[in-house]
DNA sequence: TCAAAAGTGTTCCTGGTACACCCATGC
DNA sequence: GCATGGGTGTACCAGGAACACTTTTGA
């Protein structure tokens, strides 16, 4: 476009009746290479909280549902997209923000780690992982957030397969029966989970092998979305 | 008090950025004496979608949370209260209402549909029960809203033990097994259903009989909330 | 040759499912 | 005495749990 178009920007927004802010906050989970599960933190550069580390988020703005605001803030300050991502719940006490009255809705978000190393982030966001089980201190009512989010995880990880969402494509039988131990926080015996997830038939076997592994090299399988699908349809139910 | 406060009341309030506004809606189970499932329905008098049935919501106050907005709203338009009341999910579909952005935070609620009767409600509100397979056409998006917490109390009846919450407090075997059959949805076999359920010990079985049924009367029950508390901080999960 | 993880079957036991008849009560 | 729902036990089968050794590979 060669012309630029001159709008009036008006500077506020006025309405019959108070409004609360509406944010979005997203808990992004990782699994890292030594399988301990992570989760991303940005550390704020503005009051309120300043230099506190807390989950990515932001408003939402008025032409984007909730939904595109999370997409958006997780590209933004992360550099994330294209991962299974799922409204976890809203938060609304009277005091979550000292500011203002805030209601946020949290999503939390699953990425393969490895992908995503979140260094080539924009501007001067810096965003970092942190095991699960030694964050720092959270702005604002972060760590219950979190919490909420990890339970959800933990639930839903049993009754729906979305466990694969925290691996690569192609892993093998071992991957995810450690990341099932690693979220659950129990071991699982070797022979009884591979005949249970192997009998779902929901995993495709393929004729690759891990290669660089400094020991006999396991098969590497890969999620068939399709087939769960249809199963799905017809009344099957994913249980671990 | 005897003396007036006099306060300034702004007609109007002004932010920097626009705002969504926020309400909530509430969908409410209630199980009918034939064991149909039912939902209450508000009929709208003004615009939009004048004369139309719509949940049950209204806009969130700045001095409430979320949870207590949708009690006060069930108060108001059903005469409800104490009844057993989730968090649903938040709808924030960009034209979902046709006069602003409106983001709605949805609610199901599980009531023992005996005891409220919803002709003692308040002002001109035109609260009824209808059948969930034959519901009018609804106002905004509030047909999916319905769907989402059917499907929701579908799933969660199965491994939590939510049905009570539809049951008065002392049922019989029979009541809590046509529940189950009436919101999957499919037959149940007696003699195992009843197996199964007395094997959790979460039925106190009372000393009481039903009364006035024109043929041999059932044992009365009552769930155990406490023993339930007890055991799931015990690792034990309901299923059924 | 050693270390490290891959891969593989069987036995036992628990819990799910299928199934039919007598009992108590009110009309 | 009949209609209506209440209440009960057993046999079979499938799936879960416990359990240990051999194989492959790279260092």
């Amino acid at each position: 476009m060669s012309f630029s178009t001159l709008v009036f920007l008006p500077m506020s927004y006025t309405y019959k009746f108070p409004r609360p802010g509406i944010t979005i906050d997203c808990v992004v989970f990782g699994l890292d290479e030594l399988d301990s599960l992570k989760v991303i933190l940005i550390q704020r550069k503005l009051p309120p909280f300043q230099g506190q580390w807390a989950l990515p988020g932001g408003f939402v703005h008025l032409d984007e549902t909730l939904e595109e605001a999370a997409w958006r803030e997780l590209l933004e300050e992360t550099g994330i997209q294209d991962v299974f991502l799922e409204q976890l719940y809203t938060f609304s006490a009277l005091n979550r923000d000292p500011r203002d009255r805030i209601i946020t809705v949290a999503y939390y978000a699953l990425v393969n780690l490895g992908e995503y190393h979140l260094k080539a982030t924009t501007d001067a966001i810096d965003a970092a992982w942190f095991a699960i089980d030694n964050l720092p201190k959270l702005a604002f009512d972060h760590l219950e957030i979190f919490q909420t989010a990890l339970n959800r995880l933990r639930g839903k990880i049993r009754y729906e397969p979305i466990g694969f969402e925290l691996l690569p494509k192609k892993f093998t039988l071992s991957q995810i029966q450690k990341l099932y131990e690693t979220v659950l926080g129990k071991k699982l015996d070797k022979r009884n989970f591979r005949k249970k997830i192997l009998k779902m038939n929901l995993l495709l076997e393929l004729d690759e092998m891990q290669t660089d592994v400094a020991h006999r090299a396991a098969r590497l399988y890969q999620f068939d979305e399709a087939k769960y699908q249809q199963l799905k349809q017809q009344g099957f139910s994913f249980e671990l």
